[in-house]
DNA sequence: AATGAATGAGTCTTCATTCAT
DNA sequence: TATGAATGAAGACTCATTCAT
């Protein structure tokens, strides 16, 4: 919440630019859009953020706050297994992709930044404004702490049955993730097959969730009612 | 294999063009950098390609040229059942995505825009030079290619029994290539987690490709040696 | 009278355009000639003009401002019949297209452009640029107003019996000026026939205006010592 | 008439040349254009052309050719006053005109060419490709022929009493020439004009020659039935 | 804090012309 | 004569960033 004038115009700034670049994508967005219609000047732009970098890496920060607090929510509510959590994260990340293409595209964008940088060679290509931004270190830092919840989730359901023991949370969480990640890119084309191949947007969700849940739940469940229809209750 | 002088010389500009892109992404790369190395004038290279983004297209194109004969070559190789397939394919994927990082950029950067050109607003987004572009119309296609392949495998793999019957090709297959999509794209991040959460990349890989399998695997398997490890005999 | 800082400036790079389109031409003047001899930035010359067809036809707009205040000033002089007012005013054409040879040239080019707008197919060859610029529309008007004022002329010669009083307005005044700017037009050559020709630019002009009197003057005159001829005593 | 084969091809191309010159300007036609629709290569265009001004200056000269032909023509023909003849000159040059707009422009141009080409200063200005065009001095004698013709009507016209006795021939024939140049180029504002000036372009051209007439016609004429007033009954 | 004029490096792109074949 | 691949000079235009006020 800002409360400091300073604070409240940052913010503005930082939506404006979200909203433009979601619009537009970064190149095209021009720093002199961003202050129209942030209904400043060019130069205060500059005041507030160092640079177009920056003010990149800002909204990026901003797209990962949100993501975190989506993964904290989710951990933290109470009466779910570990299954319906992973569950539960999974449709709202799907959820937070959808409502925030720029969010999610800042985030892929970021995760193939940190590709770059543990690379010795790659890191070289690296736009030093990105490196220099006050932001950098921290969304290493919060990219980090989503994953330990998402582990800790995986973890929470091999302990409590709902997940198969025998898995390994790290692994198995980075997997989930990766298929929220490819299918957010798939949404794409998958809109576009509409002639011979018979899949629907609106009938890809559930049966990619039902697929994620297969490859998790442990054997408790099999002679159970599953957990996923359990949390439409 | 090219054989006339000018698609040798096309060739050329196109695999400078790979590589520069490969190193330094297509903004940082200037037409001029690619003419340079490759020993040609300037001008020239707008003789063989119209503009950058015809530029990035072809080398898009290559991309998915080569992404399809991979779903290809494996499709039509004899022995496997279908989640053999399946895990071959995979497999085959994670090291193209590997090797060919900017292949496998220009092929998620060409997805981003298949999902801006089914959005009646985005689509006025999308640079007009891309659409003008001869490749564009093809690679739509090759996409679609890909996709009807995978789900062929899927569909293989639901009637010998390898993969469960009661899933939809469509959906699964599409779940699939999402997995893998996000896989490449974590890698980055994965990479980076070196501090508390234990994950290392060679590990990732063959959890991943398991855990995949576990989603899809069919029920006489239950019983049987499992197929993956039935491929390793 | 420019006063802003914004007007001056805005001046100063109209002034150095018309030098150098004057000296060299449009197409061989290039922006940053325009920037350097203004002391400027090229891209300054940008932010005051959208772009070289837009600072063309502000060129143009201030050459038709100049003539327009050629008619207004002759108009509204007092003491003249219309075949007076006519005479001056071709008189004073003349010599602003020899002072002014680009704002001439830039009047010329601009009928043309007029001759393309009014037919349906020609009209696509304009640079959209011509037809964008905010002085396009503005430059239609001025020109009318031109043409408005010398049928006023006309007219009041016609009444006040220094025309002849069957002509029709409109045409007369159309041919009247088509006379004066054919006139530029071949001054060039007159200037050129220096062999078996006898004819000097210096005897062309009261020979021509005589002639154009001629075609116009009012029967009254036959018996009256004409202001005109007076004056080629 | 052309016969060899060369000359065939070379007024091939210079057909060609003139399609696309008045369709879409000279700075707008690439040679490139002109050879592929000529059929054939551009290099062969060079063979025929030294270079896109010489070709220019040809499509030029055919232009003025052509001009003086209807000079010519309207000269020999018998059976004319003076004033007829400048009357069919007048009307058969407005067509010239109306039915080759790329003639008439490339004789503008060409007359502002001459323009320069008279002033110490200006001559530096004009592309040495143009001075060195085997067309170029050609031209100027053509222009000057045309005058001479032109010329000689008048004088007819003096002797034979259909035109005033008292007037200059040379002055009076260019006159005449500058207002039908300035005719053409007038049409374009003319044809624009439809609000309140109530001037229409099938007007203007009687009207028009009419005024030319009047400002030359002899005193014979006044009395006796004149063959250019007979026509507008 | 705020403005917006000013900068200038950066690049794509065009096209007349040449030349090896 | 004829081809068309190859050249390279030329120039318009953009936009992130700065700085005097």
């Amino acid at each position: 919440m800002p409360t400091s004038a300073r604070e409240k115009k940052s913010k503005l700034i930082l939506d404006v630019a979200i909203k433009l670049f979601t619009t537009k994508g970064f190149d095209a967005t021009k720093m002199e859009d961003v202050a129209k219609m942030a209904g400043i000047s060019k130069g205060l732009t500059y005041f507030y953020f160092k640079n177009k970098e920056d003010l990149y890496m800002a909204v990026t920060k901003k797209a990962y706050d949100e993501l975190k607090s989506i993964f904290r929510e989710i951990f933290k509510s109470k009466g779910k297994n570990g299954l319906q959590m992973i569950t539960d994260l999974v449709t709202a990340y799907i959820d937070f992709t959808q409502e925030n293409r720029m969010y999610n595209a800042a985030i892929l964008n970021f995760m193939g930044i940190m590709q770059q940088y543990n690379d010795e060679v790659l890191k070289e290509g690296i736009d030093p404004l990105i490196l220099e931004s006050e932001h950098f270190q921290k969304l290493l830092e919060i990219h980090h702490d989503c994953g330990k919840i998402g582990i800790q989730m995986v973890t929470l359901g091999m302990r409590d049955g709902s997940i198969r023991p025998e898995l390994q949370a790290e692994l198995t969480f980075y997997t989930i993730w990766a298929m929220v990640i490819g299918y957010e890119r798939l949404m794409g084309p998958v809109g576009y097959e509409g002639k011979e191949i018979k899949i629907h947007l609106e009938n890809w969700k559930p049966g990619f969730i039902k697929l994620m849940q297969d490859m998790l739940k442990g054997t408790i469940q099999a002679t159970k009612p599953q957990v996923v229809q359990a949390s439409l209750f």
